[in-house]
DNA sequence: AGTATCTACTACAATCTGTCGTAGTACCGC
DNA sequence: GCGGTACTACGACAGATTGTAGTAGATACT
């Protein structure tokens, strides 16, 4: 992903639910971005499924399929994945340079599962 | 990352420990690939500090810069601090998402730290 | 000497990304 | 109903990244 989609994606999690493009583009407002440019990119993400819309009235809004939470999960399964056979060494090396608050962040996690 | 470029590190992972470029063109059989190909990539590895290199004579041998797992660390632990707020919800999504076996190696890594 | 091997450099097409513009179409206020 | 406003759909184009490889020059083997 481009350091821009990026931004978008961003700018719809700070959203509340979902964006219209206007919104999206009013809170990129540092950028100084052309309408249309935020347009594009939305409809790239579109495209990438990560963003979905649905029409209201004439225009759509724009929301991210998944979450900020469930995205980062994500992308973190998926690099446990694609690791093969190593994935306990992976995790081991995970957890071993991972933060005293992420770690009790684990801890709480993994407590809290039915 | 592009595909190529992930299959020449996975050549090098598939590997025992460092890999001359004629070794790596050899794993990539499959693909039928120019050896300059394959040099070209492990040179852009080498740029993006994904793989080192050391002289051997005349050659080099190419090795990559972290094992498997500690790359697959790496990206988790990068997904994880770019969520912000958000990861205790994020590490709360990966371990609901995760398999038993996944979990079960967690629990192990975390019970295993000093 | 001739041949194989390796690096360094260059090249080029394809794709992805950042950045818009324009055309068409629908809606709002007057 | 007309003119401005707002949206979408589509196209465009430059810059970066990736896939793919060739050539030139140095070195080593036979």
């Amino acid at each position: 992903m481009g350091e821009l989609e990026q931004a978008v994606l961003d700018a719809l999690w700070d959203g509340d639910g979902t964006s219209s493009g206007r919104e999206v583009h009013a809170r990129l407002e540092g950028r100084d971005l052309a309408y249309t440019t935020v347009m594009t990119v939305l409809d790239r993400l579109v495209a990438k499924d990560l963003v979905v819309r649905e029409r209201d009235g004439r225009a759509f809004r724009y929301a991210p399929r998944l979450s900020r939470a469930a995205m980062t999960a994500e992308v973190m399964r998926e690099a446990l994945e694609a690791t093969g056979a190593d994935r306990d060494q992976a995790l081991v090396s995970f957890v071993g340079e991972a933060s005293a608050e992420d770690l009790a962040a684990l801890r709480r996690a993994l407590a809290d599962l039915t």
